[in-house]
DNA sequence: CTCGTGACTTACG
DNA sequence: ACGTAAGCCACGA
């Protein structure tokens, strides 16, 4: 449930981010635009606080392409590396860090 | 209110 | 394929 400290953008984020289901992944820019605005950015600087962190799954976000960006605050290997075992185990194949059959695995908030 | 920043995206050379 | 530029929105100082 979202923290009163929440601004209503990023509760919005977060929402939709749990609807996202395991072995599914979206990227910023439907995220953004299922949250009713274009800010593409914004959802990064939200993401980076998501202060749900394992309710709100940050390491289903990826890059447009199906690329794995940040995670955890840090764009170090480290942290891209944790955030592939993670889909791994979620049934998602990767090919260095991107995803593999990204726009097959890739969710639509906009079908729903 | 203004300014700077960012886990972005698209377009161009 | 890669680097740069511009456009984009929200948030904290």
């Amino acid at each position: 449930m979202p923290k009163k400290s929440d601004s209503a953008f990023a509760s919005r984020i977060y929402a939709l981010l749990r609807q996202v289901p395991a072995g599914y992944v979206t990227t910023y820019g439907d995220l953004a635009q299922a949250a009713g605005s274009h800010a593409y950015r914004a959802v990064g600087q939200v993401l980076r606080c998501n202060p749900y962190a394992p309710e709100v799954p940050c390491h289903r976000v990826v890059a447009s392409d199906g690329s794995l960006h940040g995670f955890n605050g840090s764009r170090a290997a480290t942290s891209l590396q944790r955030k592939k075992s993670l889909l791994s185990q979620e049934g998602l194949s990767f090919q260095k860090n991107k995803v593999l059959n990204f726009s097959q695995h890739r969710w639509s908030f906009r079908q729903l």
